[in-house]
RNA sequence: GUGACCGUAGCUCAACCUGGUUAGAGCGUCGCCCUGUGGAGGCGAAUGUUGCGGGUUCAACUCCCGUCGGUCACCCCA
C-alpha cells in the first residue's frame, strides 16, 4: 500500500478508542435525556436524492456532497437532518402520531473547506417536535436542550431567545447582517447592509429598531415554561439581535451558549412550519434544534466534565503460564457472567511483568494474578493498580468486590 | 470557492533563510538490571524513501512548481 493512502480524506476523521468512548458517553447522556422527555429516535438514510436538498436551497449547491450513482441518479450525502425528517413527515403522513417528538443523531456531510471545529463529516444531534403550533412546543425543546447541558454537568448554559416574527418589517438582507453583530460589531453590521444595497440611514434604522425590540407574548410563554421547568433565570435570556439568518426560520428562534466554554454557540433552533409544508405537502407545525455534537464534546472536555476513559474493562485476568491458561479462562468467564467487563491477557507465553505493564498503560483498575500456589488453595490475588495493594481472595469474593 | 501559513522518527521539535560528507534531540517504544508483580531509577538498542510527485543543480530536508493533508481568515453554515 502506498504511503499516501494512509491518511483520511480531507475533513474526515478517525476516532480512536479513547475519543470514541468519550463520544459514546456524550451520546448516551443526550439520548437518555431526550427519552426521559418522551422523544423517540429516528434514523434516515445516508444517501438521498439530490433534489431533496437542492430543491430547498437552490443557490448554494456547492456544499453538497453529490455524485451520480451506478444507475446515473443524482444523489447527495445527508446534508442535514431537518430536511429528511420533513420528507418522512410527508412519506409516512398516515402513520405518524402527533404530537410527534423525535431526536436524531447521525453524521451530516458538507463539502466545506475544513477548519477547526468544522469538518466535512460531522455529527448533529437534532431534537424536534411536530404538530404543535403553540410556543409551548418551542419551550419544551429548549427545556430538553438545557436539561442535557445540566445533566452533562455544566454550571450554566444559556438559551438566547428571540422571535423572528418581531422582525417582520426588516428585510432579509438586513437580518442576515444583524445576525453577525457579535462578530463584526455595529459598524460592521451597518457596512454590511450598505454593501448589500441598503441606504445608510435605513441600515442604521434597522439596527436600532432590532436592538430595541421587546419580548412579546410568545417569548413570555417560553420563559414561563422554562421557569416552571425548574431553570434558574440565568439559564435563558431575551436577545433581540439574535437573528438565525436561515431563510426558513420563523417564529421563535434561539441559540445555546455555554459561558464557561467560550462565547460561540453550541446549537440553535427555530420554528419552520412553512418549510415542512413545502417539502412534505402536509400542514404540520414543527420546531426544533440542531445541537453541534462535536462542539458540545469540546465544551465538556474544556470544562473537565468528561470521565477519563482509558479502557472498557475493569479487570485484567493475567495468565501465569501455559499450564494455567485454562484456569485463567475460567476465572475470566465467571467474572464476565457476573456482568463485570473483564479481559483475559490473550497470550499465555507473555511474562507477567509485561501483562502488568499493559494493565498499567491501559489504566485498568484491577489485575487478577494467580500461580500454582493460589490454584492449589483455590484463591486468586486481586491487585489494585492504583494503590498497588494486593489481597488474596476467593473468586466469589473478587466478584463481590468488583460488582460493588 | 478565495487568500495566508504549515507537513522532518510513534509524539513534540532541531537542521531549511545563507543547498554540500553517515538528518539530530527529548519523550515514547523495545531489551537488560529484576527467572511470581506495573508506575520510579540505571544501562543499552531500534526507528526516517524529510507527506507524495516533478523540476533546477555536480549536489535538495533545504530553492521552484504541482498535488495530498493540516491550521487560520473570508465565503458559507437548512
Amino acid at each position: 500500500m502506498s504511503k499516501t493512502v494512509l491518511q483520511t480524506l480531507k475533513g474526515f476523521r478517525d476516532f480512536l478508542p479513547k475519543e470514541a468512548m468519550q463520544r459514546q458517553w456524550l451520546r448516551n447522556i443526550m439520548i437518555k435525556v431526550c427519552e426521559s422527555w418522551g422523544y423517540e429516535p429516528l434514523e434516515t438514510p445516508t444517501l438521498e436524492p439530490l433534489e431533496l436538498f437542492a430543491g430547498q436551497i437552490g443557490e448554494d449547491e456547492k456544499l453538497f456532497f453529490k455524485f451520480k450513482d451506478q444507475g446515473g441518479r443524482d444523489v447527495a450525502l445527508r446534508y442535514d437532518q431537518t430536511v429528511p425528517t420533513c420528507r418522512v413527515i410527508g412519506q409516512y403522513a398516515s402513520q405518524l402520531i402527533y404530537p410527534f417528538r423525535r431526536y436524531q443523531i447521525q453524521p451530516a456531510f458538507r463539502a466545506e473547506k475544513p477548519q477547526k471545529g468544522r469538518y466535512r463529516e460531522f455529527t448533529q444531534f437534532d431534537i424536534d417536535i411536530f404538530g404543535i403550533l403553540s410556543p409551548v412546543a418551542d419551550a419544551e425543546v429548549i427545556a430538553v436542550t438545557l436539561d442535557i447541558y445540566r445533566k452533562l454537568g455544566f454550571k450554566s448554559a444559556i438559551a438566547l431567545v428571540n422571535n423572528r416574527d418581531l422582525m417582520k418589517d426588516v428585510p432579509y438582507t438586513a437580518i442576515a447582517a444583524i445576525d453577525k453583530l457579535k462578530k463584526i460589531g455595529e459598524e460592521g453590521v451597518i457596512q454590511e447592509m450598505v454593501k448589500k444595497g441598503i441606504d445608510l440611514d435605513k441600515a442604521k434604522y434597522y439596527l436600532s429598531y432590532v436592538q430595541n425590540i421587546k419580548p412579546d407574548e410568545t417569548v413570555k410563554i417560553i420563559f414561563d415554561y422554562l421557569k416552571s421547568a425548574g431553570f434558574d433565570k440565568t439559564w435563558y435570556k431575551f436577545e433581540p439581535t439574535l437573528a438565525r439568518s436561515f431563510s426558513y426560520s420563523q417564529g421563535p428562534i434561539w441559540e445555546i451558549v455555554i459561558p464557561e466554554a467560550g462565547e460561540s454557540s453550541v446549537g440553535g433552533g427555530e420554528r419552520y412550519d412553512a418549510m415542512i409544508e413545502r417539502i412534505s405537502g402536509q400542514k404540520v407545525a414543527g420546531t426544533g434544534i440542531g445541537i453541534g455534537f462535536d462542539r458540545t464534546l469540546e465544551a465538556a472536555l474544556a470544562c473537565g466534565l468528561v470521565p477519563d476513559f482509558q479502557s472498557v474493562s475493569k479487570v485484567l485476568v493475567s495468565v501465569f503460564s501455559k499450564e494455567l491458561w485454562n484456569n485463567s479462562m475460567k476465572v475470566a468467564e465467571s467474572i464476565r457472567k457476573s456482568g463485570v467487563a473483564v479481559e483475559l491477557y490473550p497470550d499465555p507465553e507473555v511474562k507477567l511483568e509485561k501483562q502488568l505493564k499493559y494493565a498499567n498503560k491501559k489504566n485498568l483498575p484491577y489485575v487478577l494474578i494467580f500461580g500454582p500456589e493460589e490454584v492449589k488453595n483455590n484463591v486468586v490475588k486481586l491487585k489494585d493498580m492504583k494503590t498497588g495493594e494486593q489481597t488474596t481472595e476467593t473468586i466469589e469474593n473478587v466478584i463481590k468486590k468488583l460488582t460493588d
